[in-house]
DNA sequence: TATTGTTATACTCTATAACTATA
DNA sequence: TATAGTTATAGAGTATAACAATA
């Protein structure tokens, strides 16, 4: 491969399917529309919620996963679901902590644990933001037709179930 | 929209996709499917081309961009190409140069204007990794006949031209 | 004055590793 | 000895803003 001389015509601002080339590979070409796709949306996903809620990703994400489990879950489980070392997880939790969006609590009848939990405050909070969360999802799909949406997520299932499970060492037992 | 309660059973290690309920619309799986897949590949690539090459994504980009440019391109060529700022690429050229993978060229008609170039070497070395990259990506779509990802692609290519460019602003004129 | 590029600074996310406290 | 969580540190990428040199 050899990404070779493009045309002349220099693009004002580029994207990762510019590296596209005449003599690639067709794979190639797929990942790199793939990854221009999916890099615009989480751009714009990204940038949205810390302009509107001066939230993160990732810790939107630590709320959704904390969303899911009214009853807590222990920082050794938000490691391993985050696919992040503890220490992030400590450094994140504080900070939403510091928020009042979440809150530790600790557990009876092991002191070295404790559940983090969302405030009423953070479950407001996050069913707020992943409202609008949604509605920019849809929005940024609909070029999509439905028939068409389902076609891409049957494939993309393919896909992935081709693909090999994410590294989910951090913190894990060795 | 409110995520829910899931299945009792706890996964060993999840992906974004998980954050996936009943209750969510199909768009919002689509993206969560979408940004898994593509998380996994682009976590995979850069992991080998740091222990395969000791490189960055950013700084084979950058490669990548001058491979496509023979007589080089100037700073703020490359900042708007990448869509980065250009404090971001005077760090990511001055690491490859340290490394003798490029070089800067000064201009005698401009002398605020350099370009930057691969050196011999800096092309030998891409050439190689951007064969080795291409393998990588090959394998892992293969789970994708070569109808299915011709099936993906053009609905890639749907999306992408629905969606907005992006922000190009970084050090452009005001 | 405007433009090119650099420097300084700050922030976030990330990993590693040493540490404390419980078990 | 092993586990849960913290802290300290380091490194990458990113942005902003002030700056120098040149146009």
């Amino acid at each position: 491969m050899s990404m070779s001389i493009p045309s002349a015509c220099a693009p004002v601002a580029t994207d990762m399917e510019l590296r596209a080339h005449a003599d690639h590979h067709d794979s190639l070409r797929l990942w790199l529309r793939l990854l221009s796709c999916t890099t615009r949306i989480e751009d714009t996903i990204r940038q949205r919620l810390r302009e509107q809620f001066g939230l993160t990703l990732p810790r939107f994400d630590l709320m959704a996963q904390l969303e899911r489990e009214p009853q807590g879950l222990t920082m050794s489980a938000l490691s391993r679901r985050m696919l992040v070392t503890g220490g992030n997880v400590t450094a994140i939790v504080a900070q939403l902590e510091s928020e009042q969006l979440v809150q530790r609590q600790t557990d009876a009848e092991d002191r070295r644990v404790f559940k983090v939990r969302l405030t009423p405050a953070g479950r407001r909070a996050f069913a707020v933001m992943a409202r609008e969360h949604e509605a920019w999802i849809v929005d940024l799909l609909s070029p999509l037709s439905e028939r068409q949406q389902d076609q891409l997520y049957r494939l993309l299932g393919t896909l992935k179930g081709g693909l090999a499970t994410p590294h989910p060492q951090p913190q894990e037992t060795p």
